[in-house]
RNA sequence: UCCUCCUUAGCUCAGUCGGUUAGAGCAUCUGACUGUUAAUCAGAGGGUCCCAGGUUCAAGUCCUGGAGGGGGAGCCA
């Protein structure tokens, strides 16, 4: 098979079999030399190093050497040699050239020389052949296989939550309409408000913004589930932490209360994070060189000691006794703004923090109440770096309880009655949490802005491409 | 959405107090060089100074409005 004779870039550079007869495809880097030599570095998207073809110049047509230019898409067939040059250790002397596809020097965009992130942000169609975001989507991929790899090795079973959704009561943020009625006429009812009831699911329907209603369900019948899928928040939030379109993960296990919730969080994050360093460090030295010094080290640095684990009503004794003086003022019952956060991981404990036991104004309707009655069992994984990375509960299992907080909040029943049922057939003590999958990606990489891990970034006012 | 900074060649940027023909490095093209490593050396081409108004004898430069981008904040994952 002419297929299986082509190798990848990655396996010949490691490969020792000198003399032995390659092809390899893959798209100009760069090409240099003279009348006599010219080297082409070549990369074929399989590892960020390229491999360097020799090229013996009055052996080959001048034509088709000038269409190897940088960006162009060639096939090399020839030999893989001992290098004798400085940079490398092997190399192939090409024996024939084929041009897949050629690129004009002067329309494209991309030179040998660097970038800024805003500028190949830009041009996010071609950002795949640049090193760093080659490097960035290697290491997503590892990530999402090494998600699903913990969670199949523990006994978890992948749920596919719906991304269509006609239950807004998550109250996770802004959502966005799915609709196709004519924006311009749509039927209305008699009081001038939108009839949905002709619309394509004959309801009012949003893009998701959690599975995590979903994954309870299942957990309460298949025990440890997750969810990993895109999720939607139609916020108007321009930061380089947020996203429109962003993937979460989702685990929800029952029979687990907020200390087995902890447990596994630190465990899963620990489990990632050593898989990158294990499968990723060509990617890792690199961006380590580009762009953060620390990177390798921090990574390691958060798998030494076990996560600082305290109460809500902890971390705030700390921040009231640190002598900071705080833009958001701290007292019991506030949010943990930005500053407090970074305070507690970046200053205090020097290392990722677990903060659980909130106060019930400031969390959801379906975290479960602790025995204070103000309280209830959240839990927030905090990084350096990039603050929360994980928010999660133990859910209220309680029937009565979990009804008179949807009262409370004003969240209408018939909105929520499939998931109250839950609770009234067969209950169960369940945690879960909701890990982002662009804010892992961005520690790992040390990245700064989330619209740098992901392909195709959808923010306020972009869905370019 | 709020605060703040930015927008000049393909890219990264300089551009003095408002002054006559808007510059540099890299990239590109041409040439030189028999093993280069972000090659080197010589030369050439390349501009809607983000957009729309305004002030002025004169605007890249000052003013007003708008758009886009960066950083910070809020909302959160």
């Amino acid at each position: 098979m002419e297929a299986l004779r082509r190798q990848r870039i990655k396996d010949l550079l490691l490969s020792d079999s000198f003399g032995s007869k390659v092809t390899v495809n893959g798209w100009v880097r760069t090409k240099r030399g003279n009348k006599n030599i010219a080297f082409i570095a070549l990369n074929d998207g399989s590892v960020i190093h390229n491999i360097q073809v020799v090229v013996n110049v009055p052996e080959f047509d001048e034509e088709l050497l000038k269409l190897v230019t940088t960006g162009s898409c060639i096939s090399v067939t020839g030999t893989l040699e001992q290098s004798q040059g400085q940079g490398q250790s092997v190399e192939i002397h090409a024996g024939s050239i084929s041009i897949y596809g050629s690129a004009d020097t002067e329309a494209y965009p991309l030179q040998k020389k660097g970038h800024t992130l805003e500028f190949i942000r830009e041009i996010a169609h071609l950002r795949p052949r640049t090193n760093t975001f080659g490097a960035v989507l290697r290491i997503r991929h590892a990530m999402a296989f090494a998600i699903h790899k913990y969670f199949n090795d523990h006994g978890f079973y992948y749920i596919h939550a719906p991304i269509i959704t006609g239950s807004d009561a998550e109250g996770a943020g802004e959502m966005f309409r799915v609709t196709v009625l004519d924006p311009l006429a749509p039927p209305l009812n008699e009081d001038g408000t939108i009839n949905y009831k002709e619309d394509f699911f004959g309801k009012e329907t949003k893009l998701t913004v959690s599975g995590q209603l979903e994954a309870e369900l299942a957990a309460l019948a298949l025990g440890l589930v997750y969810t990993f899928g895109p999720t939607f928040r139609a916020e108007n939030s321009n930061t380089p932490r947020h996203l429109a379109e962003f993937w979460m993960i989702e685990p929800e296990m029952a029979f687990y209360d907020i200390h087995d919730d902890m447990d596994l969080a630190e465990d899963m994050l620990k489990y990632l994070i050593r898989y990158a360093l294990e499968n990723c460090s060509d990617d890792l030295e690199f961006l380590q060189k580009m762009y953060d010094n620390e990177l390798i080290n921090r990574l390691n640095s958060v798998l030494v000691d076990h996560f600082i684990r305290l109460d809500y009503t902890e971390a705030i004794n700390i921040l009231s006794a640190s002598g900071t003086n705080f833009e958001f003022p701290v007292k019991w019952g506030i949010d943990l703004q930005s500053e407090h956060e970074r305070y507690l991981v970046e200053k205090h404990f020097k290392q990722p923090v677990m903060i659980s036991n909130y106060p019930k104004e400031i969390k959801a309707f379906y975290m479960k109440m602790n025995d204070d009655g103000r309280t209830v069992r959240a839990l927030d994984v905090l990084f350096p770096r990039i603050g929360e990375i994980i928010g999660g509960s133990q859910r209220e299992d309680n029937y009565d309880k979990l009804l008179a907080r949807i009262n409370e909040l004003n969240i209408p029943e018939k909105d929520v009655w499939w998931y109250l049922d839950t609770r009234k057939f067969g209950s169960a003590p369940h945690s879960g949490f909701g890990l982002g999958f662009e804010r892992l990606i961005l520690f790992v990489t040390g990245m700064s802005n989330i619209r740098d891990v992901i392909p195709f970034p959808r923010t306020p006012k972009n869905a370019e491409f």
